[in-house]
DNA sequence: TACAGTAGGGAACGACCGTTCTCGACGTCA
DNA sequence: TGACGTCGAGAACGGTCGTTCCCTACTGTA
């Protein structure tokens, strides 16, 4: 009866339009990228785009989501390396001082995505918000094996490194954020 | 000649443009307010705001260089009330509860045009930059005064604070930080 | 080889955007 | 009083947006 598009198919061109809207949407804003350019840069034809994703804030929703399961991970591979608790945390900023230097950056998506739309669509607020949620849980219990309360003031060093080093493009703010890190979990 | 159209007039109005200008540009976002719900807020025909502002980037840049004025001086307003250097610093943190609180609060204005406008606009992107880099100037003035090198960590906890307060609703944060910053500037 | 049904490319649609233009009303000076 | 110059209100313009539709080509079945 059919015509095809394999099972397998559709999952790595479901993956290939994430990425050209991810990529797109992170350097531009979303509502400057119109849905013309992702069908460009994905090379899928609009009508499987719309097949996917009915409309794009549905798209929108699921690059961040995408992005936030990728972006978790790579940071809990990277920290979870180190064994010693207080290293373990301070290793969270090295991974942010890279991910400063990587070329393109232009801070959180999350935070960017929120000034957006936060606003005008509930979808996308509720998951900018259960990002910031993971990614507080997560250095909470990183914070939390030490033994020093001070997840919060950590997570908010963290948060202002990124939003500083987005506008700024200077990737500074990470090892000064570190280092005050250091100094609420006490000297070694 | 003439007709009126005094200068005093032409400087209330003024005001009225960029007041009604920046509420729907900060609830809304900037993308998503068009030119005609300015002119609808602001009461003023088309043909007056475009001759106020040739386009609706510059009415951006002046709606966040007056929103930059009227910031600064209200946190210095309230900051240097104190004259203990650290209490000083301290206080920062009470005027950003405060913030926090107010309704609509939506986070920092200038981050949130960085994430929608920074990589479209050189304007936009100057303007915030100029913003930062203001700020940063007034922290350090006030945490140079305590003779503890804690600038950068007390300006990441602000914008951390900010950020997170803005995402979240919830105005916690700012006592966090506070609490912090306490602790960066040495136990009384 | 004829057929059914879907895929892809791209035109088309209606809405809205930033910006400009038209036009009738009016205040001001000769 | 009459003519000029500017004003406000809103229509109009060209472009772009998200989304849908049309039409041709093609795959797989009998």
């Amino acid at each position: 009866m059919p015509a095809p598009i394999t099972e397998e198919r559709n999952l790595a061109d479901r993956e290939t339009l994430l990425d050209a809207a991810e990529a797109l949407f992170y350097e531009r804003g979303i509502r400057s990228v119109g849905m013309d350019e992702v069908r460009a840069a994905s090379g899928l034809p609009l009508k499987r785009i719309y097949r996917f994703f009915a409309t794009k804030e549905d798209l929108v929703v699921a690059v961040l989501r995408r992005r936030d399961q990728r972006w978790r991970a790579s940071l809990s591979a990277h920290v979870e390396q180190v064994a010693e608790p207080r290293e373990r945390v301070l290793t969270m900023f090295d991974w942010l001082a890279e991910w400063f230097a990587e070329p393109g950056f232009r801070g959180c998506a999350w935070i960017n995505a929120h000034g957006e739309l936060g606003s005008q669509s509930p979808a996308v607020l509720a998951e900018v918000r259960a990002h910031k949620q993971a990614f507080h849980d997560q250095v909470a219990e990183w914070v939390g094996a030490t033994g020093e309360p001070v997840t919060e003031p950590v997570l908010l060093l963290a948060e202002g490194a990124i939003v500083t080093a987005g506008i700024s493009g200077d990737p500074a703010p990470a090892a000064q954020a570190r280092a005050a890190a250091a100094r609420l979990l006490g000297a070694t």
